[in-house]
DNA sequence: CTTGTCTGCCC
DNA sequence: ATTCTGC
DNA sequence: GCAGAATGGGCAGACAAG
C-alpha cells in the first residue's frame, strides 16, 4: 500500500464520527493490506511501531517534533509555537505551514522503515539524528502525508478509533460484521498485540488465529480493572454477592513464574511494559509458591524498613527505576498484595470464577512475608461494604475494591464485575474538604479544546498578601464550561505575572490573568510539591465548581491546605 | 562533572 | 489517575 | 455503557549544554 493511500483513508477516517462507520473503513484498509503489510498498518495506525509491550519509543514529543517542523519548512520555532496554540494539534501546523513538496510515491513499509529507524536511534548525538531523518521523511511526503505522520511520531492519531475498534474492523475484514470480535477479542487479551493479531488472521484465517488461544507465560496479558460507582447500594444492585478487598497505594504488577526454564520470573505494569529490573526480591518466588508456572496479579507496595508500615505512593514510586535497584530495594523493600491468579501449571484460569480463581490462588501461595495473599470478605449488603471501605481508610489504605463473585477475568474496566471505592459516599474527592484556589492564568487547549482557546489553567492559593501556584486543572469542566470559563478570563487578561504571584518558571502559562476569579476543587490527597511555589500540590485535581460568589480574599490559604495533610 | 530539558510511564 | 461526550 | 480523548502530579532516565 502507498502511504498515499493510506492517507486517504485517514482523511475518510477523520471525517466520520460513528464508530461503527470506522469499523467499516478500517475493514476495508485490513482488506486491502498487502501479505506482510497488515501488522505494520495496525501499529502505524496505533502510532507506534511496535505492540505495546515492546520497550520500543520514538524519543520524541512535541517539542523535538516542533524543532524538526522548524528545520523542513524553514518557519521559525514562534512562529510554529503560536499556530500550536491557535490549532492544538502539530499535525495540522504541520498541514497550514508545509511547502506542497513530495510527489514522490512512497510505500507504507518504506514509512515504517523510516519510523523504526527513527525509534531505534540512541546514544550521544541522537537527538540530532532523530531530527535529521524526521526532515528528511518530512521532505518526501504531501502535506496531508506529513500531517498523519506527525501525529503518529506522537503517538496519536486523534481520529477516534483505538484498538477495540481495529479489533471490530478486523472482525468485519473476515465475516462482514462483529460477529466474531468477542473471539479476536480474547486473543487479543491474552497476547495484546495487533500487529500480530491482524496479521496472522489474515494469513490462517479467524478460526485457526483463536484457535486454543489462552494465557502463555513470558507474554504479558491485558489486566482487569476496576470501575467506578458512586454508591455502595449501587454496587449490590449491579453486583449482587461480592467480595470486598483492600485497595492498595501501589503499583500493580503481573507476575510470570517457571519453576524450570531460561528465566524464571517476569514481571509487568498494568500497561505491559516490563519491568522485572525493578524487583530483585521476586527472584526468590519459587521458595514461596507451591506451584511449577504461575501468572499472578498484585500491587506491590513499598514498605517502611523501621515501622513496617505501607509508605506512600511516592515512596513506592521511586523503585520504578533501572540503575541502583539494590541500593532502592534496601532502602524501601516490597511487599506484594496477590489477589488474583490467571494461569497455574499450565492451565488458563481467566475463564474460572472469581471464586474459583481464589481458592487455587490460596494453596498456591505458602504462608510467608512479603507474598501476601490479600484478605477478602463475601458480603451481600450494602452497609457491610460501606463499613469495610471506612475500615481500610481508618487503617490508612486508598479504599477498597469489590468484585462480583462469579466473575471471569475479564480485561479492562467494563461490564460491573470489579468496582473501586476511594472517597466516602457524597463526597467528591478523597481529601476531606475541597479547595478554593485562585485562577492565576491559563493555557491554549489541544485536539477539541483548542476551538475553546483552553485547555487546562493554573490555580493558587493565598499566602499573606502572595499566591502561590498549587496545581493546574484540566478537568471537571463540561464543553460549556470551557467556554464560560474563557470568555470571563478573557476579560481579566493581563500581561504579566500579578505582583501577588509567586511563580515557578516550568509553570509560566500562556495567558496570565488578574487574581479574581475563584473556583471550588477536589482532590484525592496534598502532596509535597518539588514543582509548585505553595511546596504543596494536588493528586488527580478537578474542579467541582466556579465559585463566583466568592472574592479573592475569601479564597483558600495555604496554612488551610497544609491542615488538610 | 553538574544542571536543565524533555520524554515516558506510574498513579 | 478523573472527567466529559458522541454513539 | 462503551470507547475515546481531553486533562492532572511526579518519578527516573536519556541527552544536551555548560
Amino acid at each position: 500500500m502507498k502511504v498515499s493511500t493510506l492517507s486517504e483513508y485517514l482523511d475518510r477516517l477523520e471525517r466520520t464520527q460513528s464508530r461503527n462507520e470506522m469499523s467499516q473503513i478500517l475493514a476495508e484498509v485490513i482488506r486491502e493490506a498487502e501479505k506482510g503489510e497488515a501488522s505494520v498498518l495496525m501499529y502505524l495506525l496505533m502510532g507506534r511501531v511496535r505492540p505495546l509491550f515492546d520497550p520500543v519509543e520514538f524519543g520524541v514529543a512535541d517539542k523535538q517534533v516542533m524543532k524538526a517542523m522548524v528545520r523542513a519548512s524553514g518557519v521559525t520555532e514562534e512562529a510554529l509555537g503560536a499556530q500550536y496554540r491557535v490549532l492544538g494539534d502539530l499535525g495540522l501546523v504541520w498541514f497550514a505551514v508545509a511547502k506542497s513538496a513530495g510527489g514522490e510515491k512512497m510505500e507504507v513499509i518504506f514509512l515504517y522503515e523510516s519510523l523504526s529507524q527513527i525509534a531505534a536511534e540512541s546514544g550521544g548525538g541522537s537527538q540530532e539524528r532523530k531530527l535529521m531523518l524526521i526532515e528528511e521523511l518530512l521532505g518526501k511526503l504531501t502535506a496531508n502525508e506529513g500531517k498523519y505522520v506527525i501525529r503518529i511520531l506522537l503517538g496519536k492519531l486523534r481520529l477516534g478509533f483505538s484498538d477495540k475498534t481495529l479489533i471490530d474492523a478486523l472482525s468485519i475484514s473476515e465475516v462482514g460484521d462483529k460477529g466474531i470480535a468477542d473471539k479476536l477479542e480474547y486473543a487479543y487479551q491474552v497476547r495484546p498485540d495487533i500487529g500480530f493479531l491482524v496479521q496472522k488472521v489474515k494469513e490462517v484465517g479467524w478460526k485457526r488465529a483463536c484457535e486454543g488461544v489462552g494465557v502463555a507465560l513470558g507474554t504479558p496479558m491485558m489486566v482487569m480493572l476496576a470501575a467506578r460507582l458512586k454508591t455502595a447500594g449501587e454496587m449490590v444492585k449491579k453486583m449482587g454477592s461480592v467480595a470486598v478487598e483492600p485497595k492498595f497505594d501501589g503499583t500493580r504488577i503481573q507476575i510470570h513464574f517457571q519453576r524450570r526454564g531460561d528465566w524464571k520470573v517476569k514481571t509487568y505494569t498494568r500497561n505491559l511494559e516490563e519491568n522485572t529490573y525493578s524487583f530483585p526480591e521476586l527472584t526468590k518466588l519459587g521458595d514461596v509458591v507451591d506451584a511449577d508456572s504461575l501468572v499472578l496479579d498484585a500491587e506491590a507496595v513499598g514498605v517502611d524498613t523501621k515501622t513496617g508500615k505501607l509508605v506512600p505512593f511516592q515512596m513506592t514510586m521511586t523503585r520504578k527505576r533501572k540503575h541502583d535497584v539494590a541500593e532502592q530495594a534496601g532502602k524501601v523493600p516490597m511487599v506484594f498484595y496477590v489477589f488474583d491468579v490467571m494461569y497455574k501449571d499450565g492451565v488458563s484460569l481467566i475463564d474460572k470464577s472469581y471464586e474459583e480463581r481464589r481458592k487455587i490462588l490460596t494453596k498456591a501461595v505458602k504462608k510467608n512475608d512479603w507474598l501476601r495473599v490479600d484478605e477478602y470478605k463475601l458480603v451481600t449488603k450494602a452497609e457491610e461494604i460501606t463499613k469495610l471501605h471506612q475500615l481500610q481508610i481508618d487503617k490508612g489504605l486508598e479504599g477498597v475494591i469489590v468484585k462480583k463473585i462469579d466473575s471471569q477475568y475479564v480485561p479492562g474496566r467494563t461490564g460491573w464485575r470489579w468496582v473501586k471505592m476511594k472517597e466516602a459516599e457524597g463526597s467528591t474527592g478523597k481529601l476531606s474538604d475541597t479547595i478554593d484556589a485562585v485562577i492565576m492564568g491559563f493555557y491554549s487547549g489541544k485536539g477539541k479544546r483548542a476551538g475553546f482557546g483552553i485547555g487546562k489553567f493554573l490555580v493558587g492559593v493565598r499566602r499573606g498578601e502572595q499566591i502561590v501556584t498549587l496545581t493546574k486543572i484540566g478537568t471537571g469542566l463540561s464543553d460549556e464550561q470551557f467556554k464560560q470559563l474563557k470568555n470571563a478570563l478573557d476579560k481579566l487578561v493581563a500581561t504579566k505575572a500579578d505582583e501577588s504571584y509567586v511563580i515557578d518558571k516550568t509553570l509560566v502559562p500562556d495567558v496570565w490573568v488578574e487574581p479574581k476569579l475563584v473556583v471550588e476543587v477536589a482532590a484525592d490527597e496534598i502532596t509535597i510539591s518539588p514543582t509548585y511555589s505553595a511546596g504543596v500540590s494536588l493528586r488527580f485535581p478537578r474542579l467541582v465548581k466556579f465559585r463566583d460568589d466568592k472574592s479573592v480574599q475569601q479564597a483558600t490559604t495555604i496554612d488551610e491546605v497544609k491542615q488538610m495533610i
